[in-house]
This record gives structure tokens, C-alpha cells and sequence, in this order.
DNA sequence: TCAATTGTTCGACTAGTTTCGAACAATTGA
DNA sequence: TCAATTGTTCGAAACTAGTCGAACAATTGA
């Protein structure tokens, strides 16, 4: 685990940023960043398997909506606040407080 | 052309919305209508073929960002202001505003 | 009546996404 | 040293999306 990919913020698109947010895990994702500071993936404990986990963080790194840091071996993930709001004022905040926590779907299911 | 599917606002789903949106030509569509009240398809002059104009506005209808009033045979699209702002208060605006013109590609290019 | 106009729908193609398990790499602690 | 932990990467499968041209439907105006 090294070198992770950050776009700095004058790179930050616009269009990356709602697609990465139009998945409702990782929307949840960022739900729970926006509360916690930071978080690593494992924290999460969503019900995907860890590469599919793995994915939906590099998207959101890649869209530059959060910051990976690695620590020994685990990834502090937390949410480029700053760096959004500088770009897009006012959208994550509204999209945030637009949503709604997600529930996730029950694999058990007959 | 007849019968359009418009979901009612209740349906609304922040995803769709913002996934709608996370396409620069369907963006550029909206930040149009934002400024224009009404248009039918054809005002646009996207460059891209009928057929693919006509299914981002289907995406855009789907998703309840636009509505779509047809008249003879001509269809009026419109932003739906008031549904999006009751359902997802401030999203829209501060996505218009950290939006930018769409610079279509050219396709004469070599 | 009939050609032109406006937009939708269909089928096909290409390209990208989501998901998983398996393999891997780095780090830690015993 | 070496097994366990944390997370990434790879390959594959299934699915979804964007694009086009062609065919279609409804309407209009000549």
C-alpha cells in the first residue's frame, strides 16, 4: 500500500465529483466522513467484499473528495472539505444535507 | 411522441439527480434551461446526433430535473425549480453555480 | 393528400462500472 | 521469523451507459 493517487485542487472536476457521489455507497461513505474525521476503510464495515471496498474509495480519491492517509498498514481516509469548498462552494454541503442514510440491502433475502 | 414519464417529486432520488448531472452535455443542457425558461430539443444545437440528444433528455426527464410539455410537435423542456429545491434544498443552485460552459469537442479535428 | 419537421425508439456497437475472489505487498506484533 | 492484519491490484463476469443511424409516430403546412 503506497503511493495513492491525489489530484491537487485545480484539477477537481466538477462532473467527477457528482458521478462519484451518485453511487449510494460511496455517498454513505462520505455521510459518515463528514461526521467522523477520519476513518479507515476497514472502520466502515460495509457489506461488500474489501475489493470492492477498495474501489469505491479509489473513486472517491480520484474524484479528489477525500485524502488517503497511510499510516503503517492501514489508510486514514478523510473528507477534502477545504479543497471542495474552495472549488464547489456550497455542493457538498447541500448534497449532504440533501441525503439520507442508506440502507443497505439485505443479502439474506429469500 | 406522446406519453413522457415524469416521476413526482416524492420520487425524486438524489443519486439519479446527481448522476444526471454528472454529464457534461446533460450539465450543459440545464445550465441552459437556467437561464431560459423554456426549450424544445432542437433550440439546443447540441453536437451530437438526434438520437443521443433525445436520450440524455430522457435522462434528464427520468431523473426529475427537467419537465417536458409537448406542444404540436415540438417539446417544450423546463427546469423543475421548485420540485428539486423542495426535495434537495440548495443542490441545484450550487451546482449551476460551480459549473462552467461545456466546450463541446470538436470533431473536425485531426 | 403528402412531404417536411420534431422528437422517440430500436438495434448494434463500444467502452466503462460494479462486483467478486484470489493473489499480492507492507506492516505489525507475538 | 512468521502468521495475522490492512488494504491494493488483477482478472473475470455481468451489467450499464453513451453513441450512432435507421425506422417510426405525430403534427404541421403547403
Amino acid at each position: 500500500m503506497r503511493t495513492l493517487n491525489h489530484p491537487n485542487k485545480e484539477e477537481l472536476s466538477l462532473s467527477a465529483v457528482l458521478y462519484a457521489l451518485s453511487d449510494n455507497y460511496r455517498l454513505e461513505i462520505v455521510r459518515r466522513l463528514a461526521t467522523q474525521d477520519e476513518l479507515t476503510c476497514g472502520a466502515l464495515a460495509l457489506p461488500v467484499a474489501k475489493s470492492t471496498l477498495s474501489h469505491h474509495f479509489k473513486v472517491l480519491r480520484e474524484s479528489g473528495i477525500i485524502h488517503c492517509r497511510t499510516e503503517g498498514r492501514e489508510c486514514y481516509n478523510a473528507l477534502r472539505r477545504a479543497d471542495l469548498d474552495e472549488r464547489f462552494p456550497g455542493v457538498l454541503q447541500a448534497i449532504l444535507q440533501a441525503s439520507e442514510p442508506f440502507v443497505f440491502p439485505d443479502k439474506s433475502e429469500t
